[in-house]
RNA sequence: GAUCUCGUAGCUCAGCCGGUAGAGCAAUACACUUUUAAUGUAUGGGUCCUGGGUUCGAGUCCCAGCGGGAUCACCA
């Protein structure tokens, strides 16, 4: 049973049996107790003084009758010295001997108690007095070691291993559990910002009749008792904005949206975007709040209003740059979109050899200018504003240019991280809208938006003038982590499912009457299951199985013609 | 979805013009009571991603597939 196994598996489950022989459990149920950890225990060092503290083991330097381990527990590491004498006081050293020195592995959970002291390396270690395994790790980890300078050897780098098995990555890459701190760090600076300005946080949806709030392609799943297709999210805005006309004058929530849409490193099908509706504001009120909230995540998470991105330094201390897209495309283009027709807009893109198509209407054309020759040049902070009313289907006409609406867009880094608007009420110019969108649809935009009656029910009873906001999490966390990849800053990004290992079906086998001897040889020999035994030609299967008897000198009986072509009967 | 590129030991990687599968770390054994990429000696460990093809002979060349990465397109 153990021929899949590497030899080093095969012999940490051998160690497993030997300690239980020894009357030690490697699983043991009871708690224990530290009352340290080993960053505290190094900048509050006391020397002499006793701690107790659990980890992994990383890494041992055997000295014969004294071994240096480092401790890793989940804050940091701290260099253990366990001494032959110092934890087998007595005549008896085999449980330092046998069990210390020969069954404990790299990665095994320990728990210890000890003195703090220096070493003449003068590195802050504990002298062991107590060992209590914790838990066996039976498969090894992967092996990374740091030298002196810092320089890193024999890395744990391969993205799919290290986003397929987190938990690994986890362990031996220091900087990972880092960025996951400091995630979680802005996530809580976000709310606490909301929580003190008096807003809601509250749940909405995650499975919706309509995938409503933003245009893009839905996951589509199906309620059975129903009998009716239903959507994961792919928006919370329409739900949100139900709650304003529900009477909360603030409302948020950090919503998990799915889209069916591709994966690159700025996307994965589920992403996490914080969004706030407030009553009675409007999209200027919404620029200063935003500013005011980003510059206190960063000092929040960061200590600090300046972010380093790459070779870029990021500045978040308010104000914020704001330009009207209008300008912004004319500053980068020379064109002035104000008053064009479709035909204009579209001559223009091809004008400029952006790939356009006749289902694109207004906005999406502004919109494809913008994003070729405007977006990537905002490297700081800097609010885009008044979008074309095309392009903002549930955003409020500027108040001074009906072919505008009351919106921004927060650009960092040349990508968008957040999108405002000062929000439509009017149900009836938003039911409009909704056609508009419709008529997209049926030009063969698959990422119109669909029509939400109840929503526009809802603005029918009144919504007060609001304003909402969303962020794209992820994308702030990675801005504010320094990653160039959002799978870095998820810690189970969507990875295409790993092939199941194709169990080779023994029992099978045996069921026709093979041999035990040849059960495991089979599939070695290329016969994974029945299937491929009877889609084989007999000989073919006698010579593969003797000349693999031969290749690897075995010392078991040669199969028989007959013997195949009795298996073969009983297959068929 | 398109193009380029990679897939060899548990990890990081060599492997030339096609000719017996390699190193370091990890593992095992021995030595070593202040090491820290510990050290020294010895040993074991491989479906060279999968399937075809060319060839006397394929890790190497060709084709197809699977998986990863990068770039581009769409999207946040």
């Amino acid at each position: 049973m153990n021929a899949h196994l590497s030899p080093e598996e095969i012999v940490r489950r051998e160690a497993l049996v030997k300690i239980r022989e020894k009357g030690i459990d490697p699983f043991p149920a009871a708690e224990f107790v530290i009352n340290d950890n080993a960053v505290n225990a190094k900048s509050n060092y006391e020397e002499g003084k006793s701690v107790t503290l659990a980890g992994r083991i990383m890494n041992q330097r055997v000295m014969g009758k004294a071994i240096f381990a480092d401790l890793q527990d989940s804050v940091g590491k701290i260099q253990l010295y366990l001494n032959a004498d110092e934890i087998c006081p007595g005549e008896d050293k085999s449980f330092y001997n046998d069990v210390i020195k020969h069954l404990l592995h790299y990665g095994d959970f320990i728990g210890i108690t000890g003195v703090l002291f220096t070493t003449k390396m003068g590195e802050i270690s504990v002298r062991v007095q107590h060992l209590t395994l914790l838990a066996k790790s039976i498969k090894p980890l992967p092996v990374v070691k740091k030298d002196a300078e810092g320089n890193v050897y024999d890395a744990f780098t391969d993205p799919e291993n290290r986003y397929r098995m987190r938990y690994v990555d986890l362990v031996v890459n220091d900087k990972v559990k880092d960025t996951f701190f400091k995630r979680t760090q802005i996530i809580n600076a976000m709310r606490e910002f909301f929580n003190t300005s008096g807003y809601l946080e509250v749940d909405t949806p995650v499975l919706q009749n309509i995938p409503g709030g933003a245009a893009a392609r839905p996951f589509i799943t199906h309620h059975n008792a129903l009998d009716i297709p239903m959507y994961l999210r792919i928006a919370n805005e329409l739900y949100l904005k139900r709650l304003i006309v529900g009477g909360f004058e603030g409302v948020y929530e950090f919503s998990r949206n799915f889209r069916n849409e591709g994966m690159d490193r700025t996307h994965n099908p589920e992403f996490t975007v914080m969004e706030i509706y407030v009553a009675y504001k409007d999209y200027h009120w919404m620029m200063d709040y935003t500013e005011k909230m980003l510059a206190h995540v960063c000092q929040k998470a960061l200590g600090s209003t300046t972010v380093q991105l790459g070779d870029k330094t990021l500045h978040f201390q308010p104000p914020f740059k704001r330009i009207s897209m209008t300008q912004s495309i004319l500053e980068n283009t020379g064109f002035d979109i104000t008053g064009k027709s479709e035909h204009e807009l579209f001559e223009f893109c091809k004008s400029i050899g952006l790939e356009v198509n006749d289902t694109m209407g207004k906005g999406k054309l502004i919109d494809e200018i913008f994003g070729a020759k405007c977006e990537k040049t905002y490297i700081q902070p800097t609010f885009i504003t008044d979008y074309p009313v095309e392009m903002s289907p549930l955003c409020k006409r500027h108040r001074d240019n009906p072919s505008l609406t009351e919106r921004f867009e927060l650009m960092v880094n040349g990508k968008e991280i957040a999108n405002a608007y000062s929000e439509l009420n009017d149900p009836i110019d938003q039911l409009s809208r909704f056609e508009e969108q419709m008529k997209l649809m049926e030009r063969g935009d698959d990422e119109a938006m669909f029509i939400d009656h109840d929503f526009i029910r809802a603005l029918e009873y009144g919504m007060p003038p609001t304003s909402g906001m969303g962020i794209g999490v992820d994308r702030l966390v990675m801005l504010l982590t320094n990653n160039e990849t959002i799978q870095e800053v998820l810690l189970f990004p969507q990875m295409r499912p790993e092939k199941p290992i194709q169990g080779p079906d023994l029992n099978a086998f045996k069921a026709i009457g093979v041999p035990e001897e040849w059960l495991e040889i089979l599939p070695k020999a290329g016969y994974v299951d029945i299937a491929h035994l009877k889609d084989a030609k007999p000989t073919a299967i006698h010579q593969q199985l003797n000349g693999y008897r031969k290749k690897h000198k075995l010392e078991i009986a040669a199969i028989q013609l007959d013997d195949v072509l009795g298996w073969l009967q009983k297959v068929n």
